[in-house]
RNA sequence: GGAGAAUUAGCUCAGCUGGUUCAGAGCACCUGCCUUACAAGCAGGGGGUCACUGGUUCGAACCCAGUAUUCUCCACCA
C-alpha cells in the first residue's frame, strides 16, 4: 500500500488552507441566513504570535468552524491593534539603534517611521494566524488607525465631549517617566518593592528641638509643603502654629493636623508633598498648601528642587540621604516592603504627577454596562469573573485618555496663543469655533496628545462594521450585536468594560452576548509564559513539528473553560497522535476491496449501535459547546472516535485478511466515516479536508468541502441497543482479561457458554465471536461446572479451559465478588429499611434502591450457585 | 487591607446545582503483544480517607462554619 503509515499534516495544511482561502469559504457578506459573529481581539501590529494567541484563536476558529457548518453566516472578522504606547516604544528603540533620538526628529518624521516599521512588521502576526489555520475574513481585515477606523474614534471625542462625559482638567495621573506620557490606572501595575524607610529629622524653627518623619522618598523633601499631624497625637500637640525647616534646602514649611494621619504608623508625622502624592495632593488641597513639583517630565529633578538639579530621581535619592546623614538629620534607615506601581508598557516607576490631560467621565456611561452582565443580556463565562467586573464598574474613576505620544489618533483639539482650545476634526472647522466664540485663532496648534489606545478598541467591534460613523449601514446592521467576544481575563476592565460602555452608549445594545475568557497558558511549573522567562514555546515551530491540528487538538486538551492552563509539549504529543489515529482508520477502510453480497445482519447491526452511540455523544458534545465547555466537548469527541468508532465499530466490520467486505457495508462505513469527520472539523480543520477529498469518499468537486459540510444533526437514540451493547462489550473484556491473567494468545479460540436470561445476545453472536476470538459459542440454560465464569450484567458466562482450571483462585475470586454485593445488599437495606428515607426520598430514589436490591440478590444467587458448583 | 477562586489518582482536570459500593476521564505507570490501519499502536491491569475539623441531613466529594495551603484580582497608609 502506497499510503504513508503516519499522517503528514504539512501538505495539507499549505494546500488546505489556500483552497478555502481562493473559494471564499472565509467570506462572509449579509444574507438571508442567521449571522454568526465573532471580532477577533486585535493583536498589537507589530507582534508576533504567542501562545495565548494560539489558544484565543483556536478556540475562535473552532467555533466559527462550527457555526459554518450548522448553517449559520459565520463572519469572523481579523485585525491588529495600533498599541500606542507598545509600539511607539518600539519605534524608538529602532531609531535609537540607529543613531537617531525621538527628541532630534519632528512629530512627522517620527510617524513616517513608525508606519515604514508597521508596514515591515504588522502584516506577521495575520500570517501566523493563516498556519493555526483560522478562517477569518481577510477581506475584512482592520487596523485601528486605518482612516475610517480613526475618525470613528475622533467622532465619538467629539459626541461625549459634546455630551460632557469629556473633559479636560488638571489631576494626578500616574506618569510614566520613561515613555514621558500618562497612564490610566490600568497600566499601572502595582508591584511589592523592597525598599527602605528613612527616618528624617526636621527642625523645628526657633528651638532645637527635631521631629522626624518617616518617607520612603528623601528626594521628595525638597517639594514638601508641610507637616502633618494627628490632632489626637498628644505627643506632638505643643507643635500646634510651630513651622518647620525642612533639612538641607532649610526652607520653612508649617505644622498642619489632619486625622488623615496614622498615629501608630512610622513615627506619626507625615511630611506632605502634594505634587508627588495623590494623597498629599489632597490634603494640600484641603489645607491650601502650595505645589511645589521638582521632577521633569523624565524623572530628573528641576531648579524647584535646589539641589541635585537634573539627577534622575533614583539617584538624588541616594543623594539625599547620604546628605542628610552627613548634616546628622537621618535618625535610621530601616527595610521596608511596599506596593510600587510600574507601567505595564515600560517597566518604569510610575511617578504621581499633577497634570494637564483629557477625562472621561465614566459614571453615567458605566451604569449600563453593568447592567448587561447582570441581568444576562452579556454572559460571562465562566461566571467567576462578574464580582470582579460589578466591583470594578461600581468603583470605576475618570479615565485618563490622553497620552504624550505620537503615535496614535491626535486628539482633536486645537489651541490658540491664548491657550484657549476648542474641539474640532479639523483645522479650519477650528478656525470657525474659535470664531463663532468670538476668539481669536492666531497661533492655531495641536499638542502632542494622542488618545489611549483602548479608546480605540473601546470601539471595535462596532467600528469594523463601520458602525461609529454610519450606524445605519446594512453590515452593521446584519452583524452587530456580534455573538461571541473570546478574550483573556487580564483585559476585562481595559476592554471588554469598555466595549460594553461605548457599544451601548452609540447603540443601546451590548457589542455581544458571550464572553468566553480564557485562561492563562503557563508553563508546566505553573509560571505565565514571558519573553523573560524564555519559558514560551513558539507556537509555529510546535505546529512545525506536530502539525497544526495536533497543537489546536493539544490547546483544547489541556484547557479547562476559565482555569489557566499548565501548558505541556505532551498535550501536542497527544494530539498529534490522534490525528495520526483518524488517519490510520482512514488508511484501513481505504484498503478494502469489495465483493457484492449483501451486508450481513451482524454488520447491520454494528452500524446501528454506532449511529446510536454518535447520536447519543452528539448530545453530550452540544451540552459541552452550550457551555463553552470546548475541551470537554473535543475529549468526548476524541473518545468517540478513537474508542467506538475505531476500537469497536471498525473492528466489528473488519473483513479478515486480504478478504473483501460487502459493499453495502463499505457504504455504511463510509457515510459513517464521513459524520465523524464532519464532527472533527472546527478541532481538526486540515486532516479532516485532506480526508473529505480522498477517492474513497466518491467524486468532489473544488466547492463541496468539508469546512461548509453540514455539521450532523440531532438524532433518535435507541438506549436499548446501547445498553445491550456495553454488556457485550462486557463480556468481550471479560474474556480478553480471563486470557490475559492466563498467558493464553489471543490467536487461541476459547469457547464461551452465556446462560442469557435477561439480553438476547443470539444476534449479537458473531460479534463477540470475532472480537472476542470464541472458538465455539453456545448458549445454556444450565450452570456449567468447572469452567471459568463472570457476569455481564445479570446473565453468567462460562468460559470451559481445557486443563489447568485454578478452582482456587476461581473460588476466592467469587468469593471476592460475593463479599462486595453481600456489602452493597447490607447498604441498601439499610436505607429501604430506615423510615425516614422511605419517607423523604422523592420516589424515583426509592425505586432505584428497591431494583437495587433485587438486582444484586439475583447475581448473588448465582455466584453462589457457581461457588457451590466448584466444590 | 478588601474580594474572589481553588484544594478529587503520579500529572491535568470532570463530577451539570445532596441519592447506584460514587469515586470518574485523559495522560503517565505496570504486564503481555512488532496480531496483516495505526508501537504516534493493540489487549489487559494497578493507582485516591475527595486538604483538615466539626455541623446540617435518612443520606455529603457536593450544603454550612472554621482551619491550612495555593492562586488571582482590587486597594493611596507615608
Amino acid at each position: 500500500m502506497s499510503i504513508a503509515k503516519t499522517y503528514s499534516p504539512k501538505e495539507a495544511e499549505n494546500k488546505w488552507y489556500s483552497h478555502w482561502k481562493e473559494n471564499g469559504f472565509f467570506r462572509s457578506v449579509p444574507d438571508g441566513r442567521e449571522p454568526y459573529t465573532i471580532v477577533m481581539p486585535p493583536p498589537n501590529v507589530t507582534g508576533v504570535l504567542h501562545m495565548g494567541h494560539m489558544l484565543n484563536n483556536t478556540i475562535q476558529d473552532v467555533l466559527i468552524r462550527k457555526a459554518r457548518m450548522q448553517g449559520k453566516n459565520a463572519c469572523w472578522v481579523p485585525g491588529t491593534d495600533h498599541a500606542s504606547i507598545a509600539t511607539e516604544a518600539k519605534v524608538v528603540a529602532m531609531l535609537k539603534e540607529k543613531g537617531i533620538n525621538k527628541k532630534d526628529i519632528s512629530r512627522e518624521e517620527f510617524l513616517n517611521y513608525a508606519w515604514e516599521w508597521k508596514e515591515k512588521y504588522g502584516g506577521i502576526i495575520l500570517k501566523q494566524l493563516e498556519k493555526l489555520g483560522a478562517s477569518c475574513d481577510w477581506e475584512r481585515t482592520k487596523f485601528t488607525m486605518d482612516p475610517d477606523l480613526s475618525e470613528a474614534v475622533l467622532d465619538t471625542f467629539i459626541k461625549w465631549h459634546e455630551k460632557g462625559y469629556i473633559y479636560r482638567g488638571v489631576r494626578m495621573v500616574n506618569w510614566d517617566p520613561q515613555g514621558k506620557t500618562a497612564l490610566s490606572d490600568e497600566e499601572v501595575i502595582r508591584k511589592e518593592v523592597n525598599q527602605k524607610l528613612y527616618y528624617i529629622r526636621y527642625q523645628i524653627k526657633d528651638s532645637s528641638e527635631y521631629i522626624v518623619i518617616a518617607t520612603t522618598r528623601p528626594e521628595t523633601i525638597m517639594a514638601d509643603s508641610a507637616i502633618c499631624i494627628n490632632p489626637n497625637d498628644e505627643r506632638y500637640a505643643h507643635l500646634k502654629g510651630k513651622t518647620v525647616l525642612v533639612p538641607i534646602i532649610n526652607r520653612e514649611i508649617p505644622v498642619i493636623f489632619d486625622g488623615y494621619v496614622e498615629m501608630d504608623f512610622g513615627t506619626g508625622c507625615l511630611k506632605v508633598t502634594p505634587a508627588h502624592d495623590l494623597n498629599d495632593y489632597e490634603l494640600g488641597q484641603k489645607h491650601n498648601l502650595p505645589v511645589i513639583d521638582i521632577l521633569n517630565d523624565d524623572g530628573t529633578l528641576n531648579e524647584k528642587a535646589e539641589i541635585f538639579i537634573g539627577e534622575d530621581r533614583f539617584i538624588a535619592r541616594k543623594k539625599v540621604a547620604k546628605q542628610l546623614e552627613e548634616i546628622g538629620q537621618l535618625e535610621k534607615v530601616e527595610d521596608y516592603v511596599s506596593q510600587v506601581g510600574f507601567s505595564e508598557r515600560t517597566d518604569a516607576a510610575i511617578e504621581p504627577k499633577l497634570s494637564m490631560q483629557w477625562w472621561l467621565k465614566m459614571e453615567k456611561l458605566s451604569k449600563p454596562a453593568l447592567d448587561y452582565v447582570q441581568d444576562g443580556t452579556i454572559n460571562l463565562i465562566p461566571d467567576k469573573f462578574f464580582t470582579s467586573y460589578k466591583h470594578w464598574m461600581e468603583n470605576v474613576k475618570d479615565w485618563c485618555i490622553s497620552r504624550q505620544l505620537w503615535w496614535g489618533q491626535r486628539i482633536p483639539a486645537w489651541y490658540n496663543d491664548r491657550n484657549e482650545w476648542v474641539i474640532s476634526k479639523t483645522e479650519e472647522g477650528a478656525k470657525e469655533a474659535f470664531a463663532k466664540e468670538g476668539k481669536s485663532a492666531e497661533g492655531l496648534r495641536q499638542e502632542d496628545d494622542v488618545l489611549d489606545t483602548w479608546f480605540s478598541s473601546a470601539l471595535w467591534p462596532m467600528s469594523v462594521f463601520d458602525g461609529v460613523r454610519n450606524p445605519d449601514n446594512a453590515e452593521f446592521q446584519y452583524y452587530y450585536p456580534t455573538n461571541d467576544l473570546v478574550t483573556a481575563p487580564e483585559i476585562l476592565f481595559f476592554w471588554v468594560a469598555r466595549m460594553i460602555i461605548a457599544g451601548h452608549d452609540y447603540t443601546q445594545k451590548p457589542p455581544f452576548r458571550n464572553v468566553y475568557l480564557t485562561g492563562i497558558v503557563r508553563d508546566k511549573q505553573g509560571r505565565k509564559m514571558s519573553k523573560s522567562l524564555g519559558n514560551s514555546p513558539d507556537p509555529i515551530e510546535l505546529m512545525e513539528q506536530y502539525g497544526t491540528d495536533g497543537v489546536r487538538v493539544g490547546m483544547l486538551l489541556s484547557s479547562p473553560a476559565g482555569n489557566d492552563l499548565m501548558f505541556d509539549v505532551s498535550y501536542c504529543e497527544q494530539g498529534r497522535n490522534f490525528a495520526n489515529k483518524v488517519w490510520n482508520a482512514f488508511r484501513l477502510v481505504k484498503g478494502w476491496e469489495t465483493t457484492d453480497s449483501p451486508a450481513t445482519d451482524a454488520q447491520k447491526l454494528a452500524a446501528n449501535w454506532f449511529e446510536n452511540r454518535f447520536n447519543q455523544a452528539l448530545v453530550e458534545i452540544e451540552d459541552h459547546f452550550a457551555h463553552y465547555r470546548l475541551s470537554d466537548a473535543l475529549m468526548a469527541t476524541y473518545k468517540l472516535i478513537w474508542d467506538d468508532f475505531c476500537a469497536w465499530y471498525l473492528e466489528l466490520v473488519k473483513p479478515a485478511y486480504q478478504a473483501p467486505i460487502e459493499r453495502e457495508t463499505l457504504d455504511t462505513v463510509k457515510r459513517l466515516f464521513e459524520r465523524v469527520l464532519t464532527l472533527a472539523h472546527p478541532f481538526m480543520p486540515f486532516l479532516t479536508e485532506e480526508l473529505w477529498h480522498d477517492e474513497l469518499f466518491g467524486e468532489r468537486t473544488a466547492e463541496d468541502c468539508i469546512i461548509v459540510a453540514s455539521y450532523p444533526e440531532m438524532g433518535a437514540i435507541d438506549e436499548t441497543i446501547i445498553k445491550e451493547f456495553a454488556t457485550v462489550q462486557q463480556i468481550i473484556s471479560e474474556v480478553r482479561n480471563i486470557r490475559n491473567s492466563k498467558g493464553i494468545s489471543p490467536k487461541i479460540g476459547l469457547p464461551l457458554a452465556i446462560n442469557a436470561t435477561h439480553i438476547n445476545f443470539e444476534r449479537y453472536s458473531e460479534s463477540i465471536v470475532k472480537l472476542a476470538n470464541i472458538e465455539e459459542l453456545t448458549f445454556v440454560k444450565e450452570k456449567i461446572s468447572g469452567a471459568v465464569s463472570f457476569l455481564a450484567g445479570k446473565d453468567e458466562c462460562y468460559v470451559a479451559l481445557e486443563n489447568n482450571i485454578d478452582i482456587d483462585a476461581e473460588r476466592e475470586r467469587i468469593t471476592k465478588e460475593i463479599a462486595y454485593l453481600q456489602g452493597f445488599l447490607i447498604s441498601v437495606d439499610k436505607k429501604l429499611g430506615n423510615e425516614r428515607f422511605m419517607q423523604n426520598a422523592k420516589p424515583e430514589v426509592v425505586e432505584n434502591e428497591q431494583n437495587k436490591k433485587s438486582d444484586a440478590i439475583a447475581k448473588l444467587q448465582i455466584l453462589e450457585d457457581s461457588l457451590a458448583s466448584l466444590g
